[in-house]
DNA sequence: TGTGATTTAGATCACACGCTCTAAAACACA
DNA sequence: TGTGTTTTAGAGCGTGTGATCTAAATCACA
């Protein structure tokens, strides 16, 4: 009986990712948000709550995603070395290409968080724990492939990858030198050989 | 002539420092400022200007301390190795301090300012770049001496280490497990041996 | 076609924000 | 001590914020 929503929620919340992306949750104020998103006020209240309902919808879904792609990212490849040596190109690439200077809404959002908070810090530690994880299998995985070097634990490794990670994404936000970024991860991937 | 201020400088911006520290630069409020800095509101205006202006002088403030604490720690020790160990050591202490979990300014900073702000994003980039340059002296002088592995250019490690600590920063946000960080940093100090 | 729930639409609320204003107090100099 | 300048003190300005409200439009079902 009730009368269906009017508009697409997919690009209704694609539109509020951009906007929280690149503003940050403090900084996007609501006008912002329903004009790209192309609601009404009283709809984006209605369907999601408020604000920081929404920011929280966006945050996990934008996780989601990402965590899809970390795990099929390194579970692709001849070995374990090669899939990382992929992620971590893919990752520079992204870096570098003009448009996505926004570096990842998990880390912008884990920043702007903080201390206080402690609903998103528990989102955001969540996340980075799970991406330790795909990472740490991986690791594992070319140590038996023999792709990877076994003079450290894969934990160990796993923790230096997540920091590379993190730290990518946080210079990303800045205008990088192409060259910084190419051979920090050249470095990164180079140092896990055997 | 002037009648002299009342309020001891140093102290009102340290105070200062903690709440932008704390909060970023957005969610600090003025009201919030001006009562843990114990100055008036008209105080806090006619002796720094606006909240910007407040901000950005706590930042070069911060980034100056930073960088002399870096250039000094990078520069002890018997060996080049042995001053990134430390150097690390003591990134990893703070990381794991309770007290201490907010992160570095700077990097916060660059993270709220994103794309948008390009003044706040080059005072960022250029702390950044001019740690990286630090790291890539004392990597040069490691390779000289014999501590640091010279099978990567010393750019590339200086990358490497400076997405580390960023990465680190990032983590210390979050409340991380003490084993990772410790972790991840021995897995950074062991990569660099020949 | 009528009924009722739910969406739209946009004006509007109360509030917190950054910032300024007017006096009064305080000090360096003559 | 008198003068001039700058500080303090804190009330209050206009604005933008997150959120709501009333009414009209819309559609599934009986």
């Amino acid at each position: 009986m009730p009368r269906p929503r009017e508009f697409d929620e997919t690009a209704v919340l694609d539109a509020a990712t951009t906007v929280f992306w690149a503003r940050g949750f403090k900084a996007a104020s609501t006008r912002e948000l329903v004009e790209a998103m192309g609601v009404t006020t009283a709809s984006l209240y209605n369907a999601y709550g408020d604000k920081r309902a929404l920011y929280r919808l966006v945050l996990d879904r934008y996780a989601s995603g990402a965590l899809t792609w970390c795990a099929s990212t390194l579970d692709e490849g001849p070995s374990a070395a090669a899939a990382l040596d992929r992620f971590f190109e893919a990752l520079s690439q992204e870096t570098l290409s003009g448009e996505a200077r926004q570096g990842c809404l998990v880390v912008n959002a884990g920043l702007e968080a903080g201390p206080h908070d402690p609903e998103f810090q528990t989102v955001v530690a969540d996340v980075f724990s799970r991406i330790s994880a795909l990472f740490c299998d991986c690791v594992r995985r070319g140590q038996a492939d023999g792709s990877i070097t076994q003079a450290q634990s894969a934990e160990d490794l796993a923790g230096l990858l997540l920091s590379v990670m993190l730290g990518l994404r946080v210079i990303a936000r800045t205008q990088p030198e192409p060259a910084v970024v190419l051979g920090l991860v050249r470095s990164a991937t180079t140092v896990l050989r055997p």
